[in-house]
DNA sequence: TTAGGGTTAG
């Protein structure tokens, strides 16, 4: 009888949709005798929670249980951990429980573990699991070397946590690399992913991902490749093992846009194809980037017109794409096409850098400063510091001044080096070597190690014939051993990308690439040599 | 029932 109620229960669960529906076998089930029944009490909660995606009357069953088991724990410590904002709530509803008769298990930490965001919570649940005694179970130790080096300061009690596990699987590898990788140390990232002995998917993508996040594209691409040559060399060729998923491909599209490789990105375009691979927003918007970023309008806007469900950051891309080509007029028709198509996708603050940086490059100062205003007043957004950055320097280009002055005065926050950096730039433009010299000397004050600020400074001084000034600051410079940072530039030739820097001298080439470059300009031209 | 990987700006 009981066995038949449970298949019952599950048989009506797997065809309604609907909360009152719920409602109606909750009350059989109370007619039934079963109002306190834990079984299906979670049975509800996980079906209102998971599948009807409401967390508010999951959590009403979870209260009208007296004393709810660990099953019940756990199902609502995991439907709030796994959301955005509940984290809080999630720990206060484990402490409920370790005040009640129930004791945890090995399945309950990961979940309170998710939610644990400072280290000093991590800290606690940490001594709760040895207390209890659950701190050898290896999804317990991932879970805790994870959540360690998501937080601030929290990477050596991650490292603890991996180095004291007698054994190390493939997932808790992929935790450390990639908290490494998330606090930026790439060095003892790519150290830690060199030790793992085996590299499922999800670890070829925490590295390549780690490396492109922190603008080591050539590592990024470098270990791709890798990923690919292992993938294909494997046992049962291309068609089986570690093959390079949608998460891969999204990665390594981002790391082919910033470092210009066109032709590896039309590669792996052509690679999602190939391999079956579903052109789901991430993969598509990545490809809108990656070829934006190469200088391919025509085929990032191909991509984006196939793109039956654009979100938020399809729109962004392709904004972005039109302003870093200085196409002002195709960025703002993407934007009003945005905001007029009825999709309801509202703008953020993404949108409007795009907007601020594609008016400024067409020189659309009315359009921008509108759209500044937009942003604040109609759709409620707080200025960033980049978007004042935009600002200044729409206006600095114009070489409005005064208007780029009160901008800054009435900034909520300090100007950084982008928004001194840009009014500078804007000053060399309009000749306002007053106010260059101004900005000079903020950015010296931000950055007085920066070589460059300080050469700039002093050519302004030079020009204002301050020649008792450009000493100072020279004589400053050479004591602080402080010089300018070479500009560097690339170019990818047969699938290679060749890299420029300004001045070096190193490359055994080096006299034929220079007459090369004479013969081009008709002077000897000290332009870039290859490093 | 429990653990690791994804795009856009600056």
């Amino acid at each position: 009888m009981k066995r038949n109620l449970n298949e019952l229960v599950s048989t009506i669960l797997n065809k309604i949709n609907h909360i009152n529906h719920l409602k109606q076998l909750q009350s059989h089930l109370t007619t039934l005798g079963h109002s306190q029944t834990h079984f299906y009490a979670f049975k509800l909660f996980r079906f209102c929670s998971i599948k009807l995606s409401n967390l508010h009357y999951a959590q009403q069953i979870f209260n009208h249980i007296h004393s709810p088991n660990i099953y019940l724990f756990t199902a609502i410590i995991t439907a709030y951990s796994s959301q955005q904002n509940n984290h809080s709530l999630t720990f206060s509803i484990f402490k409920n429980m370790l005040n009640s008769p129930i004791r945890p298990n090995n399945f309950i930490y990961p979940h309170v573990l998710k939610s644990s965001k400072e280290r000093f919570l991590i800290g606690s649940v940490h001594a709760q699991i040895v207390k209890t005694g659950f701190l050898e179970y290896p999804v317990v130790q991932t879970s805790l070397v994870d959540s360690y080096s998501k937080v601030l300061g929290g990477l050596r009690d991650a490292q603890k946590v991996f180095d004291e596990m007698s054994e190390r699987n493939v997932v808790c590898f992929t935790a450390l690399v990639s908290g490494y990788l998330r606090a930026g140390d790439v060095e003892c990232g790519l150290k830690v992913f060199d030790e793992m002995v085996e590299r499922d998917v999800p670890a070829w993508n925490a590295v390549i991902s780690g490396c492109t996040q922190n603008g080591f594209f050539s590592e990024g691409i470098r270990l791709f490749r890798e990923m690919v040559f292992v993938a294909a060399a494997g046992e049962g060729g291309f068609c089986k093992g570690n093959k390079p998923n949608q998460v891969t491909v999204v990665c390594v599209l981002s790391a082919c846009g910033h470092a210009s490789m066109l032709q590896l990105g039309k590669w792996i375009h052509g690679y999602v194809y190939r391999h079956g691979l579903v052109v789901d927003s991430f993969v598509s918007n990545a490809l809108v980037d990656m070829y934006g970023k190469c200088g391919n309008l025509e085929l990032a806007r191909k991509v984006f017109e196939m793109d039956q469900c654009k979100g938020l950051t399809s729109w962004n891309s392709m904004i972005n794409c039109y302003a870093l080509h200085g196409n002002c007029e195709g960025a703002i028709a993407i934007f009003e096409q945005m905001v007029e198509c009825g999709s309801g996708v509202r703008p953020d603050e993404v949108t409007f850098i795009g907007l601020l940086n594609a008016c400024t490059h067409g020189g659309l100062v009315k359009q921008g400063c509108g759209y500044f205003d937009m942003m604040v007043k109609k759709y409620g957004i707080v200025p960033q510091i980049e978007h004042y950055g935009c600002l200044i320097d729409l206006l600095g280009r114009a070489g409005r001044f005064d208007e780029a002055m009160d901008v800054v005065k009435g900034m909520s926050m300090e100007p950084d080096e982008v928004v001194w950096g840009s009014l500078l730039n804007g000053c060399k433009v309009h000749g306002r070597t007053d106010l260059a010299e101004f900005a000079a000397k903020k950015l010296v004050e931000i950055d007085p190690h920066n070589g460059g600020y300080g050469i700039m400074l002093a050519n302004i001084y030079g020009e204002l014939g301050k020649w008792d000034e450009v000493r100072n600051v020279w004589c400053k410079l050479k004591q602080q051993k402080s010089y300018k940072i070479p500009g560097c530039s690339w170019i990818e030739v047969d699938d290679k990308v060749h890299q420029f820097y300004s001045l070096d001298q190193s490359n055994p080439k080096t006299e034929e690439l220079y007459s090369v470059l004479e013969s081009l300009f008709g002077y000897r031209s000290e332009v870039m040599i290859e490093m």
